[in-house]
RNA sequence: GCGCCCGUAGCUCAGCUGGAUAGAGCGUCGGACUUCUAAUCCGUUGGUCGCAGGUUCGAAUCCUGCCGGGCGCGCCA
């Protein structure tokens, strides 16, 4: 939890040592339980009494006499059926306070994130959100935690829709300069209608995709146009949603056209390929569909097209050669997770992927409307990310309206986008959540807003201070001993969540500042205070400002100074 | 049929990878504002951790089998 951890961690793994002669014993060293049980417990003793065959409290009774932490600790309790528990002075947790910093030295790795993934021609929905806010969040506290962080947007701006609309634009006779967005988006929901009823047209639509592959000079012009539209738009969105994506981020899949042969050609030399129903196939151990039959990895259609499994694998190669990644991370919903799998244990079977960097897939749940099933518009239309956003910064408003001295609209924005954010991160990903617009800008509760909001009473009670903080010294009051513990745990949360890439559990530690910070405020006074008290209250309120803030920034949610 | 995920308080969810009497929020009920933002805080209520076995000092957590729900399983991405 705090910077004090390892080494308390190794003084019990030394005692064990010295005590019992067995090196290199983790002590498991976790938060106490409950605050009478002090800060920090283990539960050594116990899993050593088989080992050792002593009783329990017998083998804690050794471990305390012999663990040297009286520079750090209270005296060591024993209690209950054996733990060993810990309770930190008060000059410890000052320590842990005033030693909080920013992100880690680099490490010297590469982390390459694939995440949000719209597609050309398409608005963004609500099925982009997830990805785009999981994948802001992980990059943030990748690069934290000392990663250089790569981001790729896997754009889908490549196959068979495109042949079908510039068709159907050449046969209407559209001039692609006239196309807006929604132009476009009907031109999209024209050509897959015709497709779909005149298997003419649907040849046409196919030879047309031949065309833009190959390079067809006015084929190629005119799809060009329809992706500037989309990233433009794209663009649009990410700024609305506070999302640092940017052009230099999309790698499209028409990125990986041109190595797509080169694919199948490597995966066949080193006979991974089989023909199957005239498409090339790997089949791979471990992989069976629906009678028990191996499942393939289509990498060549049997009309001679790519599958998009060719184009995943090009895009891990790319990562591995060309980007010099030391672990891969996708960030799609978990739908996809049999399909990761096998491009995954592909890539590796080809060599492409070294068993030294990991490959992950980062799934996450459904987005539900009220009725539990996948949100929809009432009609079953598709429902737009900005109208989400729109909708969530309009509610914020209305509860801001009556606060005097706001910037109404950019505190409005950040909270607004910010609860549908924190709503989003605050579950465990792999779970499905209601989207649910009342509870999510609740002021109560773990929500975005909540924490906003004691960011915003911190900023004022600094502000009102008038002298800067300068260091936490005096740590009497249970409050402020609650709230000291927790602040010094911030790094190693973020180097967890870096680890288990679940943001989920760093919203769970801000709000357990948030509400530490509430108690503190209800209980301590800081302003009417005086002398060191007042000075060191100052500092504590300094450093929990600088985790909300530094935190829910991780989090890609801004902290309005007021609200 | 096979595979992955899920099942914890009336509702929404945590539970740090096997540890102490399973915790929060919402809701209920009851308190606290001439006092740093009461958009808050404190207390109260509430669970056979889907069911049944197994593993051991100890299981919501691990293993097996059921029940129930979601998703996936050859040329869409």
């Amino acid at each position: 939890m705090s910077a004090v951890l390892p080494v308390l961690s190794a003084r019990l793994t030394a005692a064990v040592e010295t005590t019992f002669g067995l090196p290199g014993v983790d002590p498991e060293l976790r938060p106490a339980t409950k605050p009478e049980f002090g800060h920090f417990q283990t539960n050594l003793a116990l899993r050593l009494a088989k080992i050792v065959g002593l009783p329990p409290r017998e083998i804690a009774v050794r471990l305390a006499a012999a663990l040297e932490v009286s520079d750090l600790c209270a005296q060591p309790e024993i209690a209950g059926p054996g733990f060993l528990n810990l309770t930190l002075l008060p000059t410890t947790l000052a320590a842990g306070v005033n030693k909080i910093g920013g992100p880690l030295r680099e490490r010297g790795e590469r982390v390459v994130v694939d995440y949000s993934q719209p597609n050309v021609a398409k608005q963004m929905h609500v099925g982009h959100l997830r990805s785009t806010v999981i994948g802001d969040a992980l990059c943030n506290v990748l690069r934290f935690a000392g990663y250089q962080v790569i981001r790729q947007n896997h754009v889908g701006d490549w196959g068979t829709q495109f042949g079908m609309m510039v068709e159907q634009l050449l046969d209407e006779g559209t001039e692609v300069d006239a196309l807006d967005l929604d132009g476009m988006q009907l031109l999209y929901q024209r050509s897959r209608k015709h497709f779909d009823s005149d298997p003419e047209f649907a040849d046409r639509s196919r030879l047309r995709v031949v065309l833009l592959q190959s390079g067809d000079s006015q084929t190629v012009e005119i799809w060009q146009q329809l992706v500037e539209y989309s990233l433009t738009e794209f663009d649009r969105v990410y700024a609305l949603l506070g999302s640092p994506l940017t052009r230099a981020d999309v790698v499209g899949e028409s990125a990986y056209n041109d190595a797509l042969q080169g694919i199948v050609d490597e995966l066949a030399s080193a006979g991974l390929l089989t023909e199957s129903g005239g498409a090339q196939c790997a089949f791979l151990p471990g992989f069976t569909g629906r009678d028990g039959s191996p499942l393939p990895v289509i990498v060549r259609k049997s009309d001679g097209g790519f599958g998009y499994s060719a184009t995943d694998l090009a895009a891990v190669k790319h990562r591995v050669d060309d980007l010099h990644a030391d672990r891969i991370v996708y960030v799609v919903d978990h739908r996809q997770s049999l399909h990761f799998q096998q491009i995954f244990a592909l890539a590796r079977a080809a060599g492409w992927l070294p068993p030294t960097i990991p490959a992950e897939h980062v799934a996450f749940g459904t987005v539900l409307g009220p009725n539990g099933k996948p949100f929809k518009t009432r009609d079953g239309g598709t429902v737009y990310l900005v109208t989400l956003l729109d909708e969530a910064v309009a509610r914020a408003a209305a509860l801001l309206a009556d606060r005097p001295g706001l910037d109404q609209d950019t505190v409005a924005r950040a909270v607004g986008i910010g609860a549908i954010k924190y709503a989003d991160l605050s579950n465990d990903r792999s779970n499905d959540y209601v989207f649910d617009l009342d509870r999510m800008v609740a002021m109560t509760g773990n929500t975005g807003p909540y924490l906003q909001y004691a960011h915003a009473r911190l900023t004022r009670i600094l502000d009102k201070a008038g002298d800067s903080p300068t260091l936490v010294t005096v740590l009497t009051e249970p409050a402020e001993q609650r709230l000291a513990l927790l602040l010094g745990g911030f790094t190693d949360t973020v180097v967890q969540v870096a680890e288990t890439l679940q943001p989920h559990r760093l919203c769970t530690y801000l709000y357990d500042v948030a509400t530490a910070l509430s108690s503190f405020y209800e209980t301590c006074p800081v302003l009417s205070s005086s002398g060191e008290v007042r000075a060191s209250r100052l500092a504590l309120c300094a450093a929990t400002r600088k985790v909300l803030h530094d935190g829910l920034g991780l989090l890609g949610i801004t902290a309005p100074a007021a609200m």
